[in-house]
DNA sequence: TCAATCATGCATATATTCTGCATGATTACA
DNA sequence: TGTAATCATGCAGAATATATGCATGATTGA
């Protein structure tokens, strides 16, 4: 979409590249053609008179200078972050555009309330909503193509490289319930814990997904190794799976499970009970902005209505 | 020449334009045309979405927010200086073109030994030598059109936005000495106070130009308001002047009176020992890169050379 | 009041920069 | 081992962005 100045078009490129070591992979998140790509690293070497990359089989990787130089870039980036948050508080002038994006519940639950209040507030403001993966998120958050993020937090994010380019804010810990056939053995029970269901066959996500390390993460902590049976990419296809009593799974609470008949929900009881922790995601240095202080304060109240609306059904 | 990718060319715009506070000025440093540096600004700011300037008269002056946001990108500036410097550092690779500035006294006796040096040293770099006042040789720093400067140092260096932007490293102070007609009273003594030339008249340069600020301090020093006669701008001139009869004057130790045998040079004795001290100028950050260091290795070698020359003839 | 200074806007000219395709190199797979 | 797939890059043409030069309006000083 749009490329906000920044420091330099061909910088910001590079920055995309060092998190994904792939000029194709760069090309599609930063909009670029892939031979833009190449020209302009190649080109900003030149420039720089210094070599950043180098050839490695097919593809191309940075050299130790070039991980160094992208380093300092964070730590300027971040500084130039700060500078714009300052000055659009100092100046009270908004950007012209504010980008969110968010996986399906995120954006379903807390980016639709938060863009429908932003259009009321700031109805001169373009709110423009990306939903994505989180590590998609991530990168579209690098390249500049939102501004806020609201992603399940994991393990990835723990790296430097992630540390030194995003500031998080938890917004809530959503548990994961059992989703049963409605003709299972448990189906009857209120709640029902991991280990009971140790020996069922599981219905989960493709490896190397978040969902699929939280999974995980849930069953050694209890020292059990679950039969994944099969696997799914959208909730609807696992809850149309356990209904077809292929299996068991696990479903977000925030995740709706649709008018379904023939599978029942349930909560997790026992020493196991996992959840996902939902957080906002900025760019380093852009927490002061004041779109993303308002943004933030939107989401916590969403967040907050959300966990004390359970509380109430939890008394129920 | 050639701008450096840098920050973006855009940003280094408005950085002198911060600095000179005029279009037209702006666009000489910057080599744009006026309207150029106009249109820069207004996209720059267009953007950012912030206001940075704003009409004054028939010029116009930054904001509140555009100075602030200039400090602010003061501070980024330096630490890409730094970045770039310990790039080079660690891949080993220098830059293609090292740009010097200096006054004519420095160009002369301090650069082109450097110029000369660096040729040696490193045939394959092209080095630029520019020839230009103080103030000047700032503003060419500031728009990366030279890389180091050696200058003057004055009372106007000690601003917070220079101090912000520039790092000085001292070469040697250079004294002034007493330059008489050669039928002049005073012109058989070995030395001469300013208090015995009180009453003659005086050439000097112009007003608001760092030699007649030394000038003026000299005699402030004493008590004395001396009687300016003549004004010169170049030392040939006033030397003409001097051998004319028209008055006396004060020639920096550096500066060669030339083949001329109608007047004297003096050492000034007495309390009040005027001298100017020539410092080397960087930019705030680049300190470290190699280039500089290796420049300002062969520049204070070459002023302490001067020196001891100095003490050498002191003592025939 | 006139001239000078200064910034800006516009049309044209000029550079830059991107795209799409072709190429060469490397790797995966059968 | 051969074949297909993947990946980066180079090149010609196209699209975009950017600068120039002159004209204009606004302001200041003589």
């Amino acid at each position: 979409m749009q490329n906000i100045c920044m420091i330099d078009p061909r910088i910001s490129t590079l920055r995309v590249f060092s998190s994904t070591e792939n000029v194709a992979k760069t090309a599609e998140l930063t909009g670029y053609s892939p031979s833009a790509v190449s020209a302009q690293l190649r080109e900003l070497q030149r420039t720089l008179g210094i070599d950043l990359l180098v050839k490695e089989g097919r593809g191309v990787r940075l050299t130790a200078t070039g991980r160094h130089f992208v380093a300092g870039l964070d730590a300027i980036v971040t500084q130039w972050e700060m500078l714009m948050a300052s000055s659009r508080t100092a100046s009270g002038q908004l950007q012209a555009s504010f980008g969110l994006g968010g996986f399906s519940t995120a954006a379903a639950e807390l980016l639709a309330p938060l863009a429908a209040r932003l259009r009321t507030t700031r109805p001169e403001m373009e709110v423009r909503l990306v939903e994505a993966q989180p590590q998609r998120c991530l990168d579209l958050l690098l390249s500049e193509r939102i501004d806020l993020a609201v992603i399940v937090a994991s393990q990835s994010q723990t790296g430097t490289l992630v540390q030194a380019r995003f500031e998080q804010t938890v917004l809530l810990d959503d548990p994961l319930d059992v989703v049963l056939p409605a003709n299972h053995r448990l189906a009857g029970s209120k709640s029902v814990s991991l280990e009971q269901l140790a020996d069922d066959p599981w219905i989960t996500e493709a490896e190397h997904s978040v969902y699929r390390a939280l999974f995980v993460a849930a069953f050694t902590s209890l020292g059990v190794t679950p039969h994944i049976a099969h696997e799914a990419v959208e909730w609807e296809t696992m809850i149309a799976f356990i209904g077809a009593g292929l299996g068991v799974g696990l479903l977000p609470r925030l995740a709706t499970l649709g008018s379904v008949d023939n599978v029942v929900r349930r909560r997790v009881s026992g020493v196991a009970k996992p959840s996902r922790r939902i957080v906002a995601v900025v760019r380093k240095g852009s927490m002061g902005s004041p779109m993303i202080e308002e943004s933030l304060k939107i989401l916590q109240q969403t967040a907050k209505g959300i966990i004390s609306q359970r509380s109430a059904e939890e008394l129920e």
